[in-house]
DNA sequence: GACGGGTGTCCGATATATCAGACTGACCCC
DNA sequence: GGGGTCAGTCTGATATATCGGACACCCGTC
């Protein structure tokens, strides 16, 4: 804005005080990343805060039962009342209400796993899942978030995106899979765009290399991509298998994309 | 602490500035209680907070995901960050798992409406909810709060306090029902300390005067109520009839409140 | 087109929340 | 029992987040 009060500039940059606000999102995101309880004892080191302030945080946070901390090791971890304002978005939110219990019509349907999922941020939220009857573990947990080029949802996330965006929107460490392998960025944005004109999405052995992800995108009314409903799947099925349950799924992503429904 | 240094201790306490935390909870406790969006606008008053300060806290909370604003007319409600915290919280919870089940269950089985409902401060919060199939609307939604004296489950979860306890719990604004009738506190208690010994709990024509609630505890491994689980009836059944569903219900609280299942 | 009520942004002052660091007590290992 | 590490609490100093109020804007109504 102006050049010339560069007073305290220089000053303020060693020393850094943060708001408590910020050092309570960073708290929320910390425990939805660990997916479990975590000493309190410990988030001081892993959030670069001062002791002080995260006790503080942390017994306003469980007084408001915003948290919880179990009596026995001082473990916290999300508490009641996140979890009644979730369920108030919830049933606020017709996409997620409809889309979860047609991922569950799905599942019963077709016996595999699948998930809806949607865009936060620059990573895939898993909003609802449910498991198939397969004896294979469910890649992913509701609640869960991972980076955009691990899955086929991210493709079809960022099909309407320039390359710029989507290069603003990668970090790098995004594109290392969880084998070491790296994405090339030019490549990701190549499938990106090419997911544009797509009705479905393939990705095979990314996250791991004995499952593929089918995901179809569910569009609102604007025609921007709102979320995804995504098949995870044996890698060894026969094509024949694999077009049975696409095209359930498909069918799913534009029922639920239909648009002129109203309330 | 000191007598001495009242120099600006006059002048504090009239100005009073509230931290950011603070207002950010009471933000997420109005929203809830309204339970839909609201204009950004009314929250200043609604939450004696200026308006400078809300719109910063709301800008913050928005970018972070835990609200969304809506971008025509400008109201904010919780958002999608706010639902993956919460299913985190769903997943680490044992009770609320089996109970969310077994309401469903129960409402499947019998064609009544059922919830599963936890104490919260000084409210009952309906965790769960299944509608029935009568075409009475459902009493409660999900993520919804009632005042403890409405509910029969409210008997319950303060059965095991003194009644000091229970005084100062239950707020006068508590006691006067939707109709503006007033519970006396003294029979109030007396109701709870009489549900220690019940394995069910009814009331009638509280909330409304068409409907009765039947609720029975889910006790916790150490003999607490950690939550309770209910029907919503209409008040005109037989004593036959009810009798039918009261045996499920009970047999379904004994389920949840087994003890000495692990992990 | 003047007026009034309401919405959203911006800015400087100051009350205070955050911070660093000291302190206590528990626990373990040698 | 001495020494080291760690968990949790407490306190005073200060960087800054909150606040009040001014400002610009929109949109009705008269």
């Amino acid at each position: 804005m102006n050049e010339m009060n560069a007073t305290q500039a220089l000053v303020a940059s060693e020393v850094s005080r943060e708001r408590g606000i910020d050092r309570v999102l960073k708290l929320f995101a910390y425990l939805n990343t660990r997916g479990q309880p975590v000493r309190v004892a410990d988030l001081p080191k892993a959030l670069g805060a001062p002791r002080s302030t995260i006790y503080e945080i942390v017994r306003v946070l469980a007084e408001s039962g915003m948290l919880e901390i179990s009596s026995d090791d001082n473990k916290v971890y999300f508490g009641r009342a996140m979890y009644l304002y979730g369920i108030s978005y919830f049933r606020g939110n017709d996409l997620i209400r409809r889309g979860s219990r047609e991922v569950d019509a799905l599942s019963k349907l077709t016996g595999e796993s699948s998930e809806l999922c949607m865009l936060n941020r620059n990573r895939q939220a898993v909003v609802h899942t449910h498991p198939g009857t397969r004896p294979m573990r469910i890649v992913s947990e509701a609640g869960s978030q991972w980076p955009l080029p691990w899955t086929a949802s991210g493709r079809l996330f960022l099909s309407h995106m320039s390359e710029i965006e989507i290069r603003e929107l990668i970090q790098p460490e995004d594109l290392i899979l969880p084998d070491r392998r790296v994405v090339d960025i030019n490549e990701f944005i190549g499938e990106c765009v090419a997911a544009r004109d797509k009705s479905i999405v393939i990705t095979r052995g990314l996250i791991n290399n004995f499952s593929q992800c089918l995901a179809v995108p569910i569009f609102g009314l604007d025609g921007d991509v709102q979320a995804t409903i995504c098949f995870v799947l044996p890698i060894d099925l026969t094509d024949a298998q694999r077009a049975v349950v696409q095209e359930e799924l498909i069918s799913s992503g534009r029922k639920l994309s239909m648009q002129g429904h109203d309330r």
